[in-house]
DNA sequence: TAGGTACGATGACAGGT
DNA sequence: CCTGTCATCGTAC
């Protein structure tokens, strides 16, 4: 769309979809979608739609009974689908939202099954035209103000196009413990790189008066008159910058949650809407079980909080503070530091009224933190790309099931079927997981890894697990059919979800062939996404037969790939999901034979697939890794090898090798430092054959001598509230409860990590820790156990290092 | 504003000395 | 004090 567009009645345009609304006009259904084009944001205001549920003819008696008088505009029309009972489906359509709540209202009193009424209007709008990011439309502008062009008599059309990039404005609040606001940081990134970013803090002056006023040196800096002003300010730079996203760090929860009770305190309004409306948020419910988060709405801006979205695109750490993200991602630190909630407060209500320059500097920091860990990690393009690929809203996190429905409900209806409600949760079963083998544990060497790809995705494409192509195959004789398992079998015909994982996989080789990690990531993550639904109670595609069907499949594969090996002569160590690790020891084969077995075993498995099931094998297997030497630990005090815990060193082609563990003490939390530093360190001398006695006299020398002690901080998720542990009463609950009473306030809560140490009085909150350690524990407790595990079968006359000093038997 | 199951380690606790 | 079981957490895939 370009300027010739303005004042013509009647346009096309392309763009993608920033958010969507639905609400209630003159007793009409509205639905109301922002979109982005490269030259404008638009305003397109459908009203021609009315909610639609379903229902079988026999519950369509009885709602017509009742139902004309209370809801004028309901309408009943036979469709032609079925339910997966076979049953004749009537549509039902009344003209508002309001109706369409009270109608869903009135049938769970009366216990008339709906179908499909759980579906938002706005939402079915666009998947039913397969909408995802990219929409073209036509339409008649009918105003053009300010920043956004408003259309009606809208049609709207599913468009493939690269989206334009999005404007981000970064907002960091500082404020004291009522929520009383400080200062209010801002960042937008420049459009391009001639220009500067803005750059803005508007700092409360209110309650005291210094003459600060008048510093200007830090130019970013506005000095303003109260919470009020600060509020009005912002309004004003939101609409002047006009962001199509708005970014926090755990910014839905606290940030807009703060500014939204101050709006409410000054009787302002956040305008944060393009239109200049309000925003809409709305508290997470004050009973704190019940999981339903805030969420604010924005028309035409995307409301995103980092925390959230780096969880969606399965980022990691330890901790999602700011402080800890922006060191490990970017090397830059906050410039107060999160040592202690308390302090950090104290420090930053000191520096509001001492230091105010300081403050705004600190304030402004956080804000350009988040920005650049946004732009670094392209978050952004990671949720267009996950828009562009299931439909969902840009701002909506999670919500695997809500992809798998916006992609396969649509479909369903063009081959006659509507989709069935939620189970029961007492009818719900439970399908099998992955295949986990039987490790061989001790020192082996050469093992190499082979893993099948994206396993679960590639059974689906092979043996065309579906939920239409179930419902078709049960109905037809065993020998016509696909197995399954669990009594499911499939069709040859409808191949739905396959053909939509087809498309995903192909995108997703290209994408890896263009080194797009954004996307190749995005899809991947999608695809995963498929199978866990399908066994998931909250899916209302949900059937034990699909999941099973999967899973079980999966189980005879690795079993079937673990045979042919053995029949090669290789020995299989061990196997989880869609891995096996093969020792190539006593065999005919070297290394270098890895990517000849990996051809051999996929050519195999098509020849096999093609014989057995004339299908076409999806099945990728890989070589993966070359590990020597490798370490399989036992379980402890057992003989029996371990599952999910091994270490070793991956021989890599260009770089130097490099010390794997997985599921062991050095890669979980809550072990302490000084345990995971001796299990790397214990493990490098073992793997290079070095003796081990003298690390271990000097490092448990070291541990009583105290020069450690920093080294001895355990730290566990409370993930219970406080009064919930009355089972048992774990460590860090105990000291969890110590020093919430010695602080006299609720420092440590449901979802909070807790430091603690363990002393000989028990454990203790290692900050108020006043205890002397408890060394002996330590020794017994970190050290031991992780030198027992590999020393006990390969130099067991080492361990009697141990021996003198431990009071424990083992 | 609902993806899943499989597994191991520790420490508390109960019930026996 | 010894033994078995359970609760809890974090992890692999």
């Amino acid at each position: 769309m370009g300027s010739n567009l303005i004042g013509s009645p009647y346009a096309i345009c392309k763009g993608s979809l920033l958010t969507r609304n639905q609400y209630d006009r003159d007793g009409r259904c509205i639905f109301e979608l922002w979109i982005k084009s490269n030259e404008a944001n638009i305003q397109l205001i459908i009203t021609d739609e009315r909610p639609v549920c379903f229902a079988t003819l026999q519950n369509v008696k009885l709602l017509q009974t009742a139902s004309t008088a209370l809801y004028p505009s309901i309408e009943f029309t036979q469709v032609k689908l079925k339910t997966f009972a076979d049953e004749d489906v009537y549509a039902i359509y009344v003209n508002s939202l309001s109706e369409f709540y009270q109608l869903r209202q009135s049938a769970t009193q009366q216990s008339i099954e709906l179908l499909e009424a759980d579906v938002k209007p706005v939402d079915r709008y666009l998947m039913e035209r397969f909408i995802q990011l990219g929409v073209t439309f036509t339409g008649v502008e009918v105003s053009s103000k300010g920043n956004y062009q408003r259309f009606e008599q809208v049609k709207v059309k599913s468009s493939r196009e690269a989206f334009p990039m999005l404007k981000a404005m970064s907002i960091d609040i500082e404020c004291d413990e009522n929520g009383y606001l400080f200062s209010i940081g801002i960042h937008a990134f420049a459009k391009d790189s001639n220009d500067e970013d803005f750059t803005k803090v508007l700092y409360n002056v209110e309650d005291f008066a210094s003459g600060i006023e008048t510093d200007n040196s830090l130019p970013y800096v506005e000095w303003l008159q109260g919470e009020r002003a600060l509020l009005q300010r912002l309004n004003q730079i939101v609409m002047e910058q006009d962001p199509d996203c708005l970014i926090g760090w755990n910014f839905v929860a606290f940030d807009i949650h703060v500014l939204s009770q101050a709006a409410t305190r000054n009787h302002i309004k956040l305008k944060f809407g393009r239109d200049n409306s309000r925003l809409n948020y709305s508290a997470r419910r004050a009973d704190d079980d019940s999981r339903m988060p805030a969420r604010a709405y924005a028309a035409g801006r995307v409301v995103l909080d980092g925390i959230e979205v780096m969880k969606n695109a399965t980022y990691h750490f330890n901790s999602f503070a700011l402080d800890a993200v922006a060191s490990e991602l970017l090397g830059e630190r906050k410039l107060i530091s999160n040592v202690d909630g308390l302090d950090k407060l104290a420090e930053i209500k000191r520096q509001y009224r001492e230091e105010p320059l300081a403050l705004a500097k600190y304030n402004l920091q956080d804000c350009v933190l988040v920005s650049k860990i946004f732009k670094q990690e392209k978050l952004l393009e990671f949720l267009l790309t996950r828009s562009q690929l299931t439909g969902l809203e840009l701002e909506r996190l999670g919500g695997s099931v809500a992809a798998f429905t916006n992609l396969y409900l649509p479909q369903i209806h063009r081959k006659g079927w509507i989709a069935p409600n939620l189970v029961n949760a007492e009818d719900y079963l439970h399908s099998p997981g992955g295949f986990v083998m039987d490790s061989k544990p001790g020192m082996h060497d050469d093992i190499l890894v082979f893993d099948f790809k994206s396993l679960y995705p590639s059974i689906i494409r092979t043996f065309n697990v579906d939920p239409i192509a179930l419902q078709e195959g049960v109905r037809l004789p065993e020998a016509e059919a696909i197995p399954g398992f669990r009594g499911g079998q499939f069709s040859r015909e409808t191949s739905i979800l396959a053909t939509i994982v087809d498309d995903l996989w192909t995108a997703r080789e290209k994408a890896k062939k263009q080194n797009n990690t954004v996307w190749s990531n995005a899809i991947k993550i999608i695809m995963n996404s498929f199978y866990g639904v399908l066994g998931s109670a909250g899916c209302r595609f949900y059937d034990t037969r699909l999941a099973s069907s999967i899973t079980m499949r999966g189980h005879w594969i690795l079993a079937q790939s673990k045979i042919w090996f053995e029949e090669k002569g290789l020995d299989v160590i061990y196997g989880d999901t869609d891995s096996i690790f093969v020792s190539l020891h006593g065999s005919n084969f070297e290394p270098k034979d890895a990517v000849s077995l990996e051809q051999e075993l996929n050519t195999w498995w098509d020849i096999k697939i093609q014989r057995e099931f004339k299908l076409h094998s999806r099945l990728e297997i890989e070589f993966e890794s070359h590990f020597s030497p490798f370490f399989m630990p036992t379980i402890r005090g057992m003989e029996k090898g371990s599952k999910k815990r091994y270490a070793g060193m991956k021989l890599q082609k260009n770089a130097d090798p490099i010390l794997v563990f997985k599921g062991m003490e050095s890669v979980r939390s809550d072990w302490t430092d000084l345990a995971k530093e001796f299990q790397t360190k214990l493990f490098q001398l073992v793997f290079n054959k070095q003796p081990v006695t003298d690390y271990l006299r000097s490092i448990i020398a070291e541990l009583f001598s105290g020069n450690l002690d920093n080294k001895l901080v355990y730290r566990k998720k409370i993930r219970q509230h406080l009064n919930e542990y009355v089972k048992t009463t774990p460590p860090q609950i105990k000291a969890a409860k110590l020093a919430n009473n010695l602080y006299g306030h609720p420092k440590y809560r449901r979802g909070s990590v807790i430091p603690y140490v363990v002393t000989i009085k028990g454990p203790q909150e290692y900050t108020s820790c006043d205890n002397p350690l408890h060394y002996q524990h330590y020794l017994e407790r970190q050290l031991f156990p992780i030198a027992s595990a590999i020393l006990e079968n390969i130099s067991p006359s080492e361990l009697s290092v141990f021996d003198r000093q431990m009071t424990l038997n083992w």
